[in-house]
DNA sequence: CTGAAAGCGCTAACAT
DNA sequence: ATGTTAGCGCTTTCAG
C-alpha cells in the first residue's frame, strides 16, 4: 500500500540514523544528539553510538539536515570576476577554505562588475539556494540597497562603504592609496599618474583617490585632475591600453599608481613596449600583492591587502549575520602593508626570490 | 498535539508547491509536473499553473527535492591547486559556469598535487555530499584506483591517464610538448632545458616528456638527460629555483621548455635576473597560455590547451556519468594550439595586445 | 489527465 | 537521560 519509491541517487547504501541506532540499540534521537552534540547523552551511550558510526561509516545526509532546519549550508560569493586580476582567485580560494572549515559551501557568482550583475547576485533567482551572501560591491549604490531592504543575510567586501546597516568587511583603500602616493613623493615623484575607476561612479576609485589626494596635500603638492585616468575593466590589458593612450595624449608623468596590480602589470608591459625604463624614468605601483606581482619586470611596488584576514573575517561576519539576522551590524577595516620592489625603488629586487 | 517546529530558517516566507497549488486549484502533483516539466498536463492548466508560480515567485526548495530524489545536485572538482599557477583559477572558473549552466554547484577541492589530497577527494567524507567528482589527477596510479572500485561517478581530467575503465577529458599532452619542442627546434635551438616533473613518478611529466623526444628524434637530433629537470611545484617559485639551479649547475642551454606557465614566467624571471638575454640567448616556451602568458617581458610562447572546450566537455561527461552508471567509459582528447610570441621569436610580439 | 498520500532522513517538541 | 513521533517540501506510485 505505500507509495514505495525508494530514491537510487547518489548516496544509495548510506547508512541512515536508523541503522546507527538498531546497530547501537538506541533511540534515532540520541543518535542525532550524539552526532550534533547537542543534549547530555551519557558516556557510555555516546561510546556506544559512536562506535556504531563508524561501523556504518555513516554519514548525516545534509539535504535531510537542511530541508528540516530550513537552511542550505550554501553561501554566495559574488565578486567582479574569477580569472583576470589574480586578486579575485585569490580571494575565493580564502574564502572557499574558511568556510569549509565551518561546513559550508561557497556557490561563487560573477557580476562583471556592473550594477546588473550585483544586483542579480542579489537578489535572483539563485538567492533562493543561499543562507547568506558576500558582496563585494564596485558599482552598486545605497539606493539599490535600500530599496530591497529587509535583505537576507548579507556582507559586503571589498571597497564599497554602503550604508543601509549592513555588515562590511573593508580593506582600508584610503589607506592604501596614501601609502602607495607617500612612497611615490617620497622618492621624489612629483606627477604619478593615477589608473583606476571613473571616481563619480565608482565610490572605490574615489575613495583610493582620496588617500591619493591626502597624501599630496601633505606633501604641499598640487593636484591635476589631468593625472586621473579611468581604464574601464581593471585588468591586465586596460591597464596596458590606458598608458599607450596616456603617452599619445603627451601626457607627461614620472610614475604610475594604479588601482589593482593587473592594471599596473598591463601598464609595466606598455612602458616597456614604449621604451620608458622603470623606475627610473616612471616608477610603478599597484595594490593587492599578487602572486604574479612577484615575477613582473622589475618586480611590482604593491600593497599587501590581507585576503587571508579578509576572507577569515568575511565569513565569520557572515555566519554570525545568519545565525542572528537582528544583532546591530558591524563594519571592520583592514590594513594593507606596502611591499617595496623594483618597481619603484631600483635594487630593491636583490632581496627577492 | 502536533510536534510543531517550523523551522525559521533562510527560506522562511517562501512559497511551497501547496501554495502554489492552492492558489491555482490544482493539487500539488500537478504543480511539480508543471515545474519540472514532465508527464501530460494540459495547456490550460499549465498555463494556470504558470501564473501562480509567477505570483507567488515560487522557488523549489533545492533540499526537499534533492532528499527526495537522493541527489545532491554538487558535483565536486579536485585540482592541486587555486592561487598559484593561473591555470586552475582560469579552468574552475569555466567549470562553474559549464555546471551552472546545468543546475550544479561546484565544491571545489585543493589536493595540493599530492596522493594523499586527491585520494582524500575521491573517497573522503566530503564525497558523501557530491553527485560526482571532477578529479584532476596528477599523483594517483591505477591500482590507487583499481582499490577502490567500483567508484562513485567520476570523470578524470587533466594529464594523467588512469585505466580501471573511468571517463577521461584530457589535453593531448604529448601533443603540446611535441609542438614546443618543434617549435623551439625550427628556431634552431639544440639545447633545450626542459622544466617538470618527475617522470617516473608523474606520468603527466612522463608524457611530455615523450613528445619532447618524439619530435627530437623526428629532427635527427640527440636526447640529454642532463637536460630535463624536476621542479617541484609547478608554480613561479619553482621555475625561478630551477634555472638559477641549473645555470649554478653549469648546464648549458638554449631554450626552456616549460611543463606550464607558471615556470616559464618563473623562469623567465630567472633569466633576467642574471641577466640572460630572452629570446636571444635562450628561447622561453610554456604551456596553458594563461592571462599573464602575454603580460611577461617578452611576451611568452606556449600552447593554448582550450581550457573552454575541457570545461564544457567534462561537466557534460559527469553528468551524463551520473545519469547513467553503467555505460561504457569514454576518453576524450583535446588539442591544443601553439601561440608563439616573443619568448621565442624575437619580433612576433609587434602584433599581440 | 488529475488527486491523494507515502515517505526520503533528519530535528526537536513532547512524553516518559 | 532516552524514546516517540510529526513534519520540513518534494516526487512518485496508485487510484480515480
Amino acid at each position: 500500500m505505500t507509495a514505495r519509491s525508494r530514491p537510487e541517487g547518489a548516496r544509495a547504501g548510506q547508512a541512515t540514523l536508523h541503522d546507527v541506532a538498531r546497530l547501537a540499540g538506541v533511540s534515532i534521537k540520541t543518535v542525532s544528539e550524539v552526532v550534533n552534540r547537542t543534549g547530555r547523552v551519557t558516556p557510555a551511550t555516546t561510546a556506544r553510538v559512536e562506535s556504531a558510526v563508524a561501523a556504518l561509516a555513516y554519514q548525516p545526509n545534509l539535504s535531510a539536515r537542511r530541508l528540516r532546519r530550513g537552511t542550505t549550508g550554501v553561501i554566495g560569493l559574488a565578486v567582479p570576476e574569477l580569472s583576470m586580476s589574480g586578486y579575485f582567485n585569490e580571494l575565493s580560494a580564502l574564502i572557499v577554505r574558511a568556510a569549509a572549515a565551518r561546513g559550508l559551501t561557497v556557490l561563487i557568482e560573477q557580476t562583471d562588475g556592473t550594477r546588473e550583475g550585483e544586483l542579480r547576485a542579489l537578489s535572483g533567482p539563485r538567492r533562493s539556494v543561499m543562507d547568506g551572501l558576500l558582496l563585494n560591491a564596485t558599482a552598486l549604490d545605497e539606493q539599490d540597497l535600500a530599496d530591497r531592504l529587509p535583505l537576507p543575510p548579507t556582507v559586503v567586501l571589498g571597497e564599497r562603504r554602503l550604508g543601509a546597516g549592513l555588515d562590511h568587511v573593508t580593506f582600508r583603500n584610503e589607506e592604501a592609496a596614501r601609502l602607495v602616493a607617500e612612497h611615490l613623493v617620497g622618492l621624489g615623484r612629483r606627477r604619478i599618474l593615477v589608473l583606476g575607476g571613473d571616481p563619480t561612479t565608482s565610490a572605490s576609485a574615489a575613495r583610493r583617490l582620496d588617500g591619493h589626494r591626502a597624501a599630496l596635500e601633505a606633501a604641499g603638492l598640487p593636484f591635476d585632475p589631468e593625472l586621473v585616468r579611468d581604464v574601464g575593466l581593471w585588468d591586465h590589458d586596460a591597464g596596458h591600453a590606458a598608458v599607450v593612450r596616456a603617452r599619445r595624449d603627451g601626457l607627461r608623468f614620472d610614475a604610475v599608481a594604479a588601482v589593482n596590480d593587473s592594471i599596473a602589470i598591463g601598464a609595466l608591459r606598455a612602458l616597456h613596449d614604449e621604451g620608458v625604463a622603470v623606475p627610473d624614468e616612471v616608477a610603478v605601483a599597484g595594490i593587492d600583492d599578487i602572486v604574479d606581482a612577484r615575477f613582473t619586470f622589475p618586480r611590482l611596488t604593491t600593497v599587501d591587502p590581507r585576503r587571508d584576514e579578509l576572507a577569515e573575517r568575511a565569513v565569520r561576519a557572515l555566519t554570525e549575520r545568519i545565525a542572528d539576522p537582528t544583532r546591530p551590524a558591524v563594519v571592520q577595516e583592514i590594513e594593507g602593508y606596502l611591499r617595496v620592489r623594483g618597481s619603484t625603488l631600483a635594487g630593491a629586487d636583490r632581496r627577492d626570490p
